[in-house]
DNA sequence: AGAATAGTGTCTCTCAGACATTATTTG
DNA sequence: CAAATAATGTCTGAGAGACACTATTCT
């Protein structure tokens, strides 16, 4: 068995009797704020906390596991991980952050398509993003912060995709955009450009509904370094 | 005295003969590229190792200091911390990454003025960046992604004054631009775009040369364009 | 037939990019 | 006046945004 090292000092009385101050590195976790559509809205995932407030989903990083690794595992324990977008947001690390303690946390940003990712992790649950519990600590600005970075990131790259199922129509993607940016979008005007850009192609099926059935199409991934070879990270 | 934990296993033999066997949180430093212009060409400083090759200025985290306390500690000495432009790039971590250690570094970006940064921080040293040395473990791909983000910064911010004196000509910032970008751009085009944008005014001041003088300019700090347009410089 | 949603084309205006000559200073 | 560098305007093509009607299916 092991033990993590959890405050700034600990004191060991060896065999010998000499005293062994160990001064530790900052601790170092990870935080995940991980973005769905849900019921029309965008959600976060949370994790409760004893005093009654919410936070997100946090693990120390273990010492054989990559950062993206430890990622994965702060939202979800399933075996397997799920089938989500996984990026690198930023890392806070001010001392005073966190009352008492100094905790440098690398946080991620995740998109999950709807249903890719249920509420069986514990007792997370989702929540919208207009109407958020209290959180801990600086989660609300870290959140702020993703959030800005998601709109930033719809203009120039085909993160929209992500948060969708593998089939989708144009109707149900321009939703996804209009809900992400907050505003009305014009249906010919996003047609036009999202079908100019070819990062989507029609698929054989339609999906029947309420009135004239609607083209399916799918997300080309490999079409998505022609579009725009300006990635923001690595 | 205090001693960092520096490996990934400590045992100690307590005096009631038990093992107690701590396994720490992974290493946590942090790197910096900072680029600067000197002799018409980009270059970043680099700190020598003891194995004949070079790396990124680096420190450990104090208990204390924050991330950017840290990264403005790790490449001068100076009591006052230098004017230089600051921004986190990325946080490596992966195990492996640093043979036989686990260290997890978070990386900043740095931009200093002509001049404002001497070599007078230690044994460090100016190297172009198309003539690098062998670097230690991923440094190279550090860099390389550092200038990614600096050229990919150039083309929708102001950050191309920061390696500008307080006072500068246009050809300066031409020249500036082009050196980073690797590529000639049209006068007209460049000089019609910057001032439109309103981010630079002209100063009461000319100077004086070997043709006509010229024209000297500030950047505006007030005039916030941060992300204005898309692709607002060439 | 009516309700519901899908699908489609044109015009205008702004802006990026290509392009060459004149202006001011020094030696 | 020759050399050196600074400063300046126009045209054109591509793309963004505004805008309204027809098509298909179901009940």
């Amino acid at each position: 068995m092991s033990r993590w090292l959890s405050d700034a000092v600990l004191h060991f009385q060896a065999s010998r009797r000499s005293i062994i101050k160990v001064v530790n590195s900052p601790r170092l976790n990870v935080n995940v704020v991980i973005f769905s559509l849900r019921e029309d809205a965008l959600q976060v995932l949370l994790t409760p906390t004893d005093v009654a407030n919410w936070a997100l989903p946090e693990k120390s990083v273990g010492a054989e596991e990559s950062l993206e690794q430890s990622a994965l595992a702060a939202f979800s324990r399933l075996p397997r991980p799920p089938e989500v977008y996984l990026e690198q947001l930023y890392t806070y690390g001010d001392p005073g952050r966190i009352p008492n303690q100094r905790i440098v946390s690398v946080v991620y940003f995740a998109l999950s398509p709807i249903g890719a990712l249920g509420t069986e992790s514990g007792e997370m649950a989702w929540h919208r993003l207009d109407s958020l519990p209290a959180l801990a600590h600086d989660h609300a600005e870290i959140v702020a912060y993703a959030l800005r970075r998601l709109r930033y990131k719809l203009e120039y790259s085909a993160v929209g995709f992500e948060l969708l199922p593998d089939e989708f129509t144009l109707s149900e993607l321009q939703q996804t955009y209009e809900t992400i940016l907050g505003e009305k979008l014009d249906k010919r005007n996003f047609r036009r450009r999202i079908l100019e850009a070819g990062i989507i192609e029609a698929t054989p099926h339609r999906r029947t509904g309420d009135g004239r059935p609607a083209q399916l199409y799918r997300y080309r991934p490999d079409a998505v370094a022609e579009v725009k070879a300006r990635r923001l990270f690595p």
